[in-house]
DNA sequence: GTGAAAGCGCTAACAA
DNA sequence: TTGTTAGCGCTTTCAC
């Protein structure tokens, strides 16, 4: 296991030679087999069995300039790539798509801007055919490093700036806060307070929009800014309570930072939802049905999202449209929200 | 961003013209320049730089049969990889390693057996030089597909067999879990019970297994197995108070599991440390300092044994040793554990 | 020190 | 339908 093989895997060669056809035939039948006469294919057939035949793959992306992989690269600390359950989410979503289109998923991990050019290198390198970028802070060169590296790419977020030309995959977070902010007023509040994401990023802008399209004279002494982590929205929670103690409800941004502003409001003696009613936004499943008490929050289909991104990408990679006049181009997508009332609102 | 590149990328022999030389030269340079006069080597670089030139990675692997890229194979549902904090951790590891030796790390996702086809596809296809592989369960079938496909890899964990060849990296589960059980015992602690992990992991066995050694006449009644999540930790928790509400302390298997017991153990009214002392393993901080009490636990480095790991793995991949003899053969690797104190035991 | 040339293993025209 | 052949872009002997 842990010595290099040095028996060389065999080659198209030997399987011909073994089948006793051409290197051409022997081609075509480990790519499908079409137009190859039945007696042929089972004999190239066996030939790769007996073999051991697997396709070198640097050979074949050589010529067809394909790789069958798709880069997924997320903007974000490791650390909380792996424990927000959102990144979990999407990646699944991605995961089941790309792979019922037998393509590979390769998850480039940065840990920072320092790797950004590693990860240039990889995408230029021609690797993978595509790739998928996640959570774009502002100002982001990842998708400037995935343009000049020939890579298509779809990104999961709003991104920061328009061009009408990059794809991406978002929710309508806007209309969602929106909901959320006329659930709570529904519910009579009227200090309604907002745990706003970090405000580089697109998505937490969009909600804290749709916020303010419901309240625009909001004091802004009710709106604090987390960062999308529990600890991040327990210290907001904390500074609104301090800044506004008469608060009857606030809306997250997300529903990690919801459940920090819970354990804040509980150790606080606010009772939730009588005293203070708190909405989330994602409907995190694993999240929002274990605090207590429940989460009312705005749902998105994360993993959809992921799969949408995915489907997107594959669509963009196929050649271009050619005879079938009127196909539309492709278009970046914006899935809806929708409401989901638990118990905390 | 979405369309496929059209101007096709520049290649080494336009490189090469362009400097006014000729491939070979133009491909030393690339390669560090070794043997090349100043000269040239300052035009060549030029000409990179004006022509945007990165290397075709496929081109290249065909020739050198090198891709720089390792794959991290992971035998667990998504799910648990993306929750637990050990992946996580582990991971990071690894990448700091891979990357301070300027190689990929390519992260391949399995949603389950189904998927392992898929993975030994990739493998085979010669896409990375070797694997490490994750959180096997007995019987698991990936080392033998990677081995299969001539990769040479390297476990996370002890593997379930033991043929002498197979290099792993796991740290001293059998004598890290002696030191708890000694330490609860030290306490004065003589109904101790065992949350086990899922058994079909060598980890759990021996923990188990150094449990028994400092208590080989255990009542089994004391003994619940877990599966590594606080959920089940919590379950195997419940189980052991309604058969043994005589117990004063536990040892569990995982830090994570812990938790989900220390939660049980609130709930019942059982004060920790006073009426039940608890010491986990692992030390996984974001868990075991944000108990409450704070969790007494068996730390194992987990980073540390990740960058082992890919350590180790590349030291494989190096060309034999020749001409130094008595160059000692790589073998596996056991990293010594030992006991944090906290609160809670 | 530099260049010419021979492949690495495969696919895809093109011929037969 | 099958085989022949020409590369894909690069590294690496081997002459010069």
């Amino acid at each position: 296991m842990s010595e290099p093989s040095f028996a060389p895997r065999p080659t198209l060669e030997a399987v011909a030679a073994r089948a006793g056809v051409s290197r051409a035939t022997a081609s075509r039948v480990v790519n499908g087999g079409e137009g190859v006469r039945a007696p042929l294919v089972e004999r190239v057939r066996r030939a790769v069995d007996e073999l051991g035949y697997v396709p070198n793959q640097a050979a074949r992306t050589l010529v067809t300039r394909r790789n069958d992989a798709i880069a997924v690269v997320v903007a974000e600390p490791e650390t909380r790539f792996f424990s927000d359950p959102f990144f979990a989410q999407q990646v699944r979503g991605i995961s089941r798509e790309l792979t019922a289109h037998d393509n590979q998923l390769v998850l480039l991990l940065t840990e920072g801007a320092a790797d950004y050019a590693r990860v240039g290198r990889y995408l230029a390198g021609g690797h993978v055919d595509g790739a998928l970028i996640f959570s774009l802070h502002a100002d982001d060169s990842l998708p400037v490093l995935a343009r000049r590296a020939g890579v298509p790419t779809v990104i999961g977020g709003r991104p920061g700036w328009s061009d009408g030309e990059t794809l991406y995959v978002d929710c309508d977070n806007r209309g969602g806060a929106r909901e959320a902010v006329h659930h709570l007023l529904g519910l009579g509040r009227r200090r309604v307070a907002h745990i706003a994401g970090p405000l580089d990023q697109t998505a937490s802008v969009d909600r804290l929009d749709g916020f303010r399209d419901v309240l625009p004279e909001t004091d802004p002494q009710l709106i604090a800014e987390g960062d999308f982590t529990p600890e991040g929205g327990a210290r907001a929670m904390a500074e609104l309570l301090e800044r506004c103690p008469d608060l009857d409800a606030v809306f997250a941004a997300s529903d990690v930072m919801a459940s920090g502003a819970l354990r804040v409001l509980r150790q606080r003696g606010r009772r939730v939802p009588e005293d203070v009613a708190v909405v989330g936004f994602d409907d995190i499943v694993s999240v929002a049905d274990w605090t207590d008490p429940p989460l009312t929050t705005i749902r998105q289909d994360i993993e959809e999202m992921g799969r949408l991104m995915a489907h997107l990408l594959l669509r963009a990679l196929e050649p271009p449209a050619q005879g079938a006049p009127g196909v539309p181009a492709l278009s970046s997508i914006v899935t809806p929200t929708r409401l989901v009332v638990r118990g905390s609102a």
